[in-house]
DNA sequence: AACTATTGATAATA
DNA sequence: TTATTATCAATAGTT
């Protein structure tokens, strides 16, 4: 689409990369916009440059919702992530607060409405972000106190009937210091009356 | 970019909708791993239709990279944000769609700017209510999800060693069908390796 | 799914 | 960066 076909690979000049990079990336957000407008769906874009800058956009739904959505339907994927998120690379909380503090003091000498704007995003776009993480990672520790559940339910059980196949056993030769009725009227269903 | 002008509105026709739907996000997906190649970046595209379905997809780096790397970058300032949403008791859901809902027929009766940054305040301060209350149900799931466990552990326990008991009792008859070595180094170590 | 007439995006350029 | 414009690419409507 230009006055030349360009083959898709690395282009190696910096400063026409950079041109490309700012010329395309606005051209897909665009794309992103339309879409989710002429067809009525989110759509979440998150753009990393070489450099490390971040750019994002959503539409239709903000980004917490589809990347809540993702998480979901993808919960094996971040396993990964969630182990980082396990071993917490967070200093202290008075350190966080002077950081914290630290970007406060930078960003109110700094009177320019357009650079306050960027920090904006850059701060809802993190938090999303983080939002997102922390929903789905509840969501996984629940999935898997369930999972838990299910299977001392499964053991308890398993216990029970031995256990009366056992006591049926003993009562057959009459020397049961308790009777099964004892066994099945009391200790069995404080089991289901807490789990049903 | 095609044989008319196509204004970016929501598309009516269902059956054109979606056709769009599926050429446009192709488009999409194609650009996004074109802007990856050229300029070395990373791109994360997530889509969900209409419909409820989920599309997505990644170049330079996988998504959960991409995230991850992004909520790290800012995870000192979410930190301290997140801290924030702990502390406060807020009135009745009911109260709050009141109050948001006649703010919201003030604001569209009066175009100032004045009121339109009030009713972004309290706006604001509703999603927090929500955000802290979804916290808040899912720590408490969390938590009976953790007594539940708890509670069966014991249960569990109490069954196995009620079993034991009663089991020596028949072994002292010499009638049981399963010896109490059975019962300890098979049944029970199950649930050990299945919980701790 | 294909096919094209068109519009849209953008590479080179300034 | 921003603007221009000659080209190439995407796609809307059609088969």
């Amino acid at each position: 689409m230009g006055r030349k076909k360009l083959e898709i690979k690395r282009i190696e000049n910096k400063s026409s990369r950079q041109v490309t990079f700012s010329k395309r990336r606005n051209g897909l957000i665009e794309k992103a916009r339309q879409l989710s407008v002429l067809c009525d769906a989110s759509v979440a874009l998150l753009v990393v440059s070489a450099s490390g800058k971040l750019y994002n956009f959503s539409a239709g739904d903000n980004l917490v919702k589809i990347l809540d959505r993702y998480g979901k339907q993808h919960a094996d994927d971040l396993k990964a992530l969630d182990l980082q998120s396990k071993a917490p690379k967070y200093g202290s909380h008075h350190e966080l607060l002077e950081l914290v503090e630290s970007k406060l003091v930078e960003s109110n000498s700094d009177v320019s409405v357009d650079s306050l704007v960027q920090l904006e995003d850059h701060l809802e776009t993190a938090l999303s972000v983080t939002r997102a993480r922390k929903t789905e990672l509840m969501l996984k520790l629940v999935d898997s106190l369930k999972e838990k559940e299910k299977l001392l339910k499964e053991e308890n059980q398993g216990l029970a009937s031995q256990m009366e196949k056992n006591n049926l056993a003993g009562a057959e030769a009459d020397k049961m210091e308790m009777s099964p009725g004892q066994i099945s009227d009391i200790n069995r269903p404080v089991t289901l009356r807490l789990l049903y």
